[in-house]
Formats: structure tokens, C-alpha cells, sequence
DNA sequence: TGGAATAATGCAAGCGTTTACATTAAATAA
DNA sequence: TTATTTAATGTAAACGCTTGCATTATTCCA
């Protein structure tokens, strides 16, 4: 009659004729056992299907070999890409990775980061720095390891590894504006806790008011990100007595959202207006007109990150913010007024 | 002197003057507690920002909260909109979904199996039906409940929540063939541990030898999907003697590749080729000309099969497999041969 | 060959929870 | 008021592993 719990350690001690200590050594420290016992007990271990018990490796170690991401949702090319990318090197250290969805809510955000910590992650990668107090007071009451990706301040608050929101959308604005483009519209999607969208926004105003001659109409979406929304925006924005000759959007889905829209109501895209996106995702290159944007290192970000909690894991604590190029990448979507 | 190391339920129980049962009660079962002595230890727990440590909890308890999904990989949207379902459903029942990556090598994912495995996962969520022995092996020694996802056959064999892959091309592959397509071309990518892809094949094969005046090529890339290699062999296609009149691909990304390519080469969708997809992914709807394509229910199947682990988790375990509908979606890349 | 140094292994405590069971307090009935 | 039932809380063992220290086996040197 075998009970039919899983094989612990004792079993697999057993099975070898070993203490648990020596199965415990093979399995961590194996240089620091016989080949020949390794050997014995790694038959056993095969024999038996076995695999440590994390709840007790954990307790008994205090380490948990894994780490934690909360990104707002997968269903983002952009972050998709990125967490891969952190997840292929964390894995390369035999690190396991945790994953929530927070759905852009700051409490979601706070109870994964809760859940994420209590399940041990011993590092925690975290999108954009806009969140309560609470959930920093508890990251750092509990001294948890976190870097702050798809963002990059000079504040020296937080450990980024990111690019400049604010930055790369002046220097799209700026290669707007030496287009000859002076009615600017942009279409965003909520700012409220996305200090991402907040940054892009600002980086367009400020290479707007350098020019007195030029304006801004900015449609900002309450609700979520979507193309459809954006398409209404774009509407909108075309219904009005001076239309703007560029439409710039906070991401490339909402500018092929709107490029949609665009040939339904048969406005010629860039020949009537011109439209840009941010992020250089796949999209970008495929849709018709293809789209000008800013190219974000979304897997260099993830990488580097993984490096930076992996080096901070490592006892190296004294880690700085790294800071990743973008560039405007120029295609169809924008042409120059004559 | 406070010591840096985390608060214990022994720790808040002592804050709270009440003993470390009654506080694990007040976390688990507060309804066996009196609503004063509750109130205190919340006290507690905030004061200490107290989380329960996870080793601890899944040692006594010998219950994680916490299931796994192996996916090839996340870059593929098809993979990251159904896991977000899947994962969404989860935390409503307050589990947490560990994800790993195998880059569709088999070995890669029986060691990520075995990890979460380890880590506690109560359930797996897998990509596909073909894997080597051991991994089942292994599945089933440890009885480890586990859904075949992304596809679903008759066999019996295993608990599938997908759709018929092969019936699914079958159809779209009837579609072509009433519009009067004879040479027919698949660009396919590696069927290699990719059942999905072979059932694809095979479905396209079985409607065209129905037909004994309709011919079929098949291009499998031996390496892995993208879209430069579709456009590769798009072009050897097109170099051929007598060109196909339609080109289907195994999936949307695929058939991007070889639009784009064809754009390149002046040569026009659908008027001088017919391309169809497979998946229906955003892209499918945005690219020029608009791809015709199978619609896959991603979202619903991320659900499903999070239901069904719920429900075997709760006991229910004579569960049966799920079969989704597809549909073809006709848009403008496929065009009746005159 | 004997003794010292070193390498390999074993013993047992302890990691932070949960939970069966024991105990105490409160509520009810007589 | 006291005896009895019930509700609330406390006590302590167990979960599976790692690791400091004790013990045994091996190697080396003289």
C-alpha cells in the first residue's frame, strides 16, 4: 500500500541508503559529495520522480530562487516582449518568474505585489513609477529588491531601467515640427497612474511651446487603451473647424486605430493628415500607411533589468539606473507640409 | 534593536496579545473568529505589514493557492490574450498562475514542468499534446492535474480544452477550394513536437485529395516561425514553373510575412495570388489586404481551461475535454479564381 | 605503520505555518 | 444559582527541507 503524497527527501534518502543531508548536498552542493553516492542518489531521485518540496526548501533555506513581475496586462505586444526577454535570463540563473496582471489598477498592483512577496519573490520588476505611497512604504519596509522598467527619470527616487518618455516624445515633436506642422493634436490614453503617457504628454508640449506659432489639442481617453476609442478621438479631432495636419498618439496601437478610422472616412493618410505612433511595435512596420514612431528596446529593458535584480541578488546593492536609447524611427504615416 | 528579518505570525500574535492559532484563523476561516479578536490582529498585521510566508503555509497546509501554465513563448499574442484569461479567472479564485516559457523545446518544458512542480503548482496548464513520454511520465506519477490547450482531438488520451485544428484548416481549406483554387501552396512552420501545425496539414491535406484535380505544395521551415521565413518561401513559391493560385499559411504571422514580401516583389494580393492565416489575430484585421483567416477563441479558452483546473482542484474530478468552435473569416486576401 | 589533517557523511534542530485536540469562556437551560 | 452545551481560543505537533556541528572514513606525511 503506498500512500499516495509525493516523494520527499526521506524517501529518496532511503532509496539510496544515504542521510537526508547527503540528498540535500547532491541536489545543491554537489562537489561537496562523492560521485559515487551522487551517483546512487540520483538513481534514486529518478526512480522516484522526485522533486524538492519549495515549501520546505524555502522555509529551511530562506531562498526561493524566484522573482516577480507585474506588468498592467499581457495582452501588450510591449510588454509581452519585454518580460520575456527578463524571463530568459532570469531562468539562465535558475531563477523562476512570477507573473500578475495588475489591469492598470494601483490596489490590484498592491495585492500582487503582497502575494508576489509572500509567495517569495526575492526581486520584483515593476512598470512605471506612479503608485500609492502604501505599496512603497511596504516595499521598502519589507526591503524588497525592485526596479522600475519602461521609465526613466532623473528624480534618483527610484532604480529605473528604462527609456525617457518625456525625452523621445520631444524629439518625435521636434522632427514634427520641423515637418512644418503647427496644429498638433495627440491622442492618449488615460494619464491617471501612468506616469508613462504623463511623460509623453509633457515631452510634446514642451517642443510645442518653444514655437509660438504652433498649438496643441490634446484627447485624452478616461478609460482604457483601445483602437476603437482612439478611432472616435480621431473623429472628433477631424470634425473640427481647423483641423491639425498631424495626429500624434501615445502608442502605436491607438495610431493604427486611428489609420483604421482614417480610411473609413476615406481621409487619405499622411496626404490629408499625418499620423505617429510610439513604441515600434510589429504592427508599426505592417500597416498601411506604415507608421511613424519612437523605437523602444523593449527586450534590451527586460534584460537589463533581470541583470539588475540578479546583481542586487547577488549582494551587489549598489546598483544604478540604467538608461536605454530610443529613437524616432521615420516612415509613411508622417509627411512633411508643403 | 528590531532584526531585518520579516514578521512571523508569532510576531503578530504577540502584537496582538492572542495566540499564533487564532491568528492564522483570522486569515483563513474569520468567521470562526470573534469580530473583536479579528479587528486586533488586522491591527497587528497592518502595523507589522505582516504577509504570511508561503513556505510556511504550503508546508502545513499542503495547499499552494498557485497553478502553472507553459507556453512556447510570450511573444506570440496568440499565447499572451488566452493566458491573460486564464490568469484573470484564476485570481478571482485567489490562486496565483506561475508562467514559464519553453521556446518550444520539449526538454526546456519538462524542467520548467518539474519546477512548478516543485513550487507548488496544483494544476498545468500545457500547449499542445506532443511531448516525450517522460514528461507524461511524470505528470501522472505525481498526478499532477493538467489541460491540453491550443487543441483538442478525439483520442481520449488526454484532457484537451481547444479546437480541432485539423477540422478547423479542413474547412478554411474547403473554402479555397469552392472558389475554384487547384494549385494550392501551405507555408507552414516547424511541425516538430507542434501538433497544432501537423493536424493543420493534414486537415488542409485530407479536404484537397477529395478533389483529384487539385494539387498541393507544402513548404515547412524547419526552424522556427516568422515572418522573414515566409517571405523566403513565399519567393521560392513564386519561382516555381506553375505558381499556386493561393498560398495558405498555419498561421497569421506567417501570412503577414508573406503579404509583405509579396508587396516587395509587385506582386498583388489577392488579384495574380490568394493568401489565407490561421488564428485570427489583430494584425489579421489591419495588414493590407485584410487576411482571411480562422478565428480562434483565445480569451474563452484561457477560461475554460482555468475553469476546468478550478473545478478539478475543488474535487470535481471526472471532468471532460472542451471543444471550442473556429470559424473562417473571409476578408480580402482570398479571391475566387474567375 | 601510526598519527594528524582532511574529506565525506550523519544527526538533529529549526525555518513559519496550519490544525487536531485540549482548554477556557460564554450562553443557555433547569 | 448550578449544570450543560456551545463558542472561542490556546497548545503543540507536523509539514519537508537545509545546515551547523559531530562523527566517521580517507588520505597524507613522517
Amino acid at each position: 500500500m503506498t500512500t499516495h503524497s509525493n516523494p520527499t527527501v526521506d524517501d529518496v534518502a532511503k532509496l539510496a541508503g544515504v542521510s537526508t543531508a547527503t540528498v540535500s548536498r547532491c541536489l545543491n552542493n554537489p562537489e561537496k559529495v562523492l560521485e559515487d553516492t551522487r551517483r546512487k542518489v540520483q538513481i534514486a531521485v529518478d526512480e522516484l520522480g522526485y522533486t524538492p518540496n519549495f515549501g520546505g526548501r524555502y522555509l529551511a533555506s530562506n531562498s526561493s530562487r524566484t522573482m516577480g513581475a507585474i506588468i498592467p496586462t499581457m495582452e501588450n505586444a510591449i510588454f509581452a516582449r519585454g518580460i520575456q526577454a527578463f524571463q530568459e535570463v532570469l531562468a539562465s540563473s535558475g531563477i523562476t518568474l512570477l507573473i500578475s496582471t495588475s489591469g492598470y489598477d494601483p490596489q490590484r498592483e498592491f495585492e500582487n505585489i503582497q502575494a508576489l512577496v509572500s509567495q517569495g519573490a526575492e526581486g520584483l520588476l515593476l512598470i512605471g513609477a506612479a503608485r500609492p505611497k502604501k505599496t512603497y512604504d511596504f516595499l521598502h519596509r519589507r526591503n524588497i529588491p525592485h526596479v522600475i522598467a519602461w521609465n526613466h527619470r532623473q528624480d534618483g527616487e527610484h532604480l529605473y531601467v528604462g527609456f525617457d518618455n518625456y525625452v523621445a516624445m520631444q524629439e518625435l515633436t521636434n522632427t514634427v515640427l520641423q515637418m512644418g506642422h503647427r496644429h498638433i493634436a495627440i491622442i492618449a490614453g488615460p494619464t491617471t497612474n501612468n506616469d508613462r503617457i504623463e511623460d509623453r504628454i509633457s515631452g510634446a508640449q514642451a517642443a510645442i511651446e518653444k514655437n509660438n506659432d504652433a498649438s496643441l489639442i490634446i484627447k485624452s481617453s478616461p478609460t482604457n487603451t483601445s483602437p476603437i476609442l482612439s478611432g472616435q478621438a480621431f473623429e472628433e479631432l477631424m470634425a473640427l473647424d481647423i483641423r491639425p495636419t498631424v495626429i500624434m498618439c501615445s502608442n502605436d496601437a491607438l495610431a493604427v486605430g486611428a489609420i483604421m478610422r482614417a480610411k473609413e472616412m476615406n481621409i487619405r493618410v499622411p496626404e490629408d493628415i499625418s499620423i505617429t505612433g510610439f513604441d515600434d511595435i510589429d504592427v508599426a512596420e505592417i500597416v498601411t500607411p506604415s507608421l511613424t514612431t519612437v523605437h523602444v528596446p523593449h527586450r534590451h529593458m527586460g534584460e537589463a533589468a533581470a541583470t539588475l535584480l540578479l546583481s542586487i541578488r547577488a549582494g551587489k546593492l549598489d546598483q544604478k539606473s540604467i538608461k536605454l536609447d530610443t529613437r524616432v524611427v521615420l516612415r509613411d504615416s508622417l509627411r512633411a507640409i508643403q
